[in-house]
DNA sequence: ATATACTCTGTATATATGTACGGAGTCAAA
DNA sequence: TTTGACTCCGTACATATATACAGAGTATAT
């Protein structure tokens, strides 16, 4: 039985259009065409779109998993610097989210506390 | 002294092109050209840009801020909205990164107890 | 053998937010 | 009056991550 490339992306939950999108971008090579039929897509393939997408999922954009599975069997530490750096990267956009927050609440306490709503302190606020 | 379009973007310390990315996407309204001489921006345009580059500090997004100009003397209960789902959806992606950041650790943390630089617990773990 | 569903290929479109460029027109200053 | 800087206009490009489509081939089920 052939593993069809719809077979793949529907066990993997994802889109057809994007197992061929990841072709493209040569995160995962794409099988040879037989003579007649369709391609058939190995379990290891299968199991490197999972990889990408668990991947995706800490963060990592595509480009940084090419890199990563390009490192696969090399040292940990350079795993770990990446790892290191994209935590960095998750902190410092938390801090701005909480900067943001604290700015939405002050604006929205405002507005609660404003009994004319013709007038949106909000609004006003941006104007500044 | 016509205030130019360049001079708008230097005194907004933004680029000429956004300008004119605004103008196309019906943000601020483009001043009609003269017979002669270039385009003179008021100050309702240079003040309505300003408001702009503000509501984006706020997390919002162009096509939220083009709703948040026209309801501009609308209710502020319209605008209270708005600004509650904004902050929703700011909560929710704090969350996400917070979890993201505890994988993340998680999986450093491997790295460091490993004393074998051939293994990396954090591909391991992507593996899965 | 025919209908229906799937694949393959190349290319276009989507999203959000701009940035860049070429060629023609205009202005300001020396 | 020439030079250098600026504007105007339309269009293309950039980023990241896909998704959609048309037309031809192939497979499967009845």
């Amino acid at each position: 039985m052939v593993n069809t490339i719809s077979k793949v992306a529907k066990s993997l939950g994802i889109n057809i259009e994007t197992v061929r999108f990841y072709e493209r971008k040569g995160l995962i090579q794409q099988p040879n065409k037989p003579k007649i039929g369709y391609r058939d897509y190995p379990k290891s393939t299968v199991d490197r779109i999972a990889f990408i997408k668990r991947s995706q999922e800490l963060g990592f954009t595509l480009n940084e998993i090419q890199g990563l599975l390009n490192l696969n069997d090399n040292p940990c530490k350079q795993v770990q610097e990446m790892a290191e750096t994209k935590l960095l990267n998750v902190q410092q956009k938390m801090q701005d989210l909480q900067q943001l927050e604290r700015a939405l609440k002050t604006v929205l306490l405002q507005c609660e506390k404003n009994a004319n709503d013709e007038i949106c302190p909000l609004i006003d606020a941006l104007k500044k």
